[in-house]
DNA sequence: AAAATGAGTGTACTACATACACTTAATAAT
DNA sequence: ATTATTAAGTGTATGTAGTACACTCATTTT
């Protein structure tokens, strides 16, 4: 292979992030405003260099760290976008990755230090350069893998009712869920195991609690909503 | 953003291809043999460096037109290897791209000239850095893909035999697929419009030849195999 | 005692995946 | 001419998973 390339090649490599967040209804897309030129008012994802000696995947985990003071979170690489004139300014070529998080783990402070806001994920407003086909394609794989892998959980407190489990795959998918459908499917999962506690802070009667079991899931690994 | 790691950011932008090929059974790869230091006698993937004024989709395409000869190849990005040491000579961020070829369009000069061979997917001679990863990784995503989306027919000339596409798919999926269930799908596509023409190379009796009507696809674009 | 609220449950129908074996058309061999 | 050979072509029964759909239950509030 030709090294002298190595030489002359003057591309810069970048990440970004789509995080997306989620309380208690919809899915949304943390982006932060740029209050600076150039594209100064608009907005765009969470972005920053990477570094010398730093793995790709750390990267994209140092910049949602450092914008968002959110460690250990759970990142997947989405895919890489390198049109030569993607960003008019210089060339950069940005892989993305996607993250999926609870909006309240979010803190305020960093709202303010960047500027960042929560825009549901069909109304943004106008995004720099290429953004907005990174949010696309990053929600699109994201539909595709909450289906077949079990992340939802993930957003969800040790205990959680089924209601609760229903709202958020409503919210990340984007659809109304039959309630005995999706009973009946998780009703097939032995390592969503039934506590004998109740929560009633939601309803009179109170929905029973659940817990995932990783060891269990991890034994047999299938699961599809 | 901060600009300032452009002028110290050393990353060199690589692309490797994954190139499968097919003719009659089952699926291939094609490798490169390195006959230079360093790891040399060893195999690898065809890749090259990124222009600096070129799309990275380009880049792939030029580094398989150049060492393959192959042009107008649809090729796919399937993903970006980016760990500080996968390369250990250099720091190289690599973007992966993969093809699906008839393996007689890849000209016999070729192999001669750059020392390829194709290798049978299940029996992989010892590959540089982490291109194994990126077979299997391609592989996956291939597999996946030729389900939902009709890729395979841009194997097959014009009018083709359904004895000629279902081993097409076997080869591509590695599995023996039955043939009245293969058919009975099929026949749900009419995208697929049979020919009062036979085609009696294969056999006596003669099989009767199918094109794939690309309008009609367009229209309904659906397909699962 | 009645009303209100969200939790919880079952069945019938449809569509799709799978398993499986013989007949047909043509040629080649005797 | 008869028979053997080869690959092409065809249908049915069974199981499995998805979908549509409406009432009862437990508890609190009025």
């Amino acid at each position: 292979m030709n090294r002298t390339y190595k030489q002359i090649q003057q591309i810069t490599l970048a990440v970004d992030c789509i995080i997306f967040g989620f309380d208690t209804d919809q899915l949304e897309v943390l982006l932060v405003h740029r209050g600076f030129e150039p594209e100064k008012e608009r907005w765009s994802l969470m972005g920053g260099f990477v570094r010398n000696e730093e793995d790709l995947d750390e990267a994209a985990n140092r910049v949602l760290r450092n914008l968002s003071g959110l460690n250990n979170v759970y990142m997947e690489q989405v895919r890489t976008f390198g049109k030569a004139n993607r960003d008019p300014y210089e060339r950069v070529v940005s892989t993305t990755y996607s993250a999926l998080i609870l909006k309240k783990d979010y803190k305020a402070e960093f709202i303010k230090e960047y500027r960042a806001e929560w825009f549901p994920i069909h109304d943004l407003p106008d995004l720099i350069f290429d953004h907005k086909d990174m949010v696309v394609s990053a929600l699109q794989r994201l539909q595709r893998r909450v289906r077949s892998v079990p992340i939802g959980f993930n957003l969800l407190p040790g205990k959680f009712t089924l209601p609760q489990l229903q709202k958020l795959y409503e919210g990340i998918l984007g659809e109304k869920i039959d309630k005995r459908n999706f009973r009946k499917k998780l009703g097939t999962m032995d390592f969503l195991v039934r506590l004998d506690e109740k929560d009633r802070s939601q309803s009179k009667k109170g929905a029973f609690l659940y817990r995932f079991d990783k060891k269990k899931y991890n034994k047999a690994k299938s699961f599809s909503i």
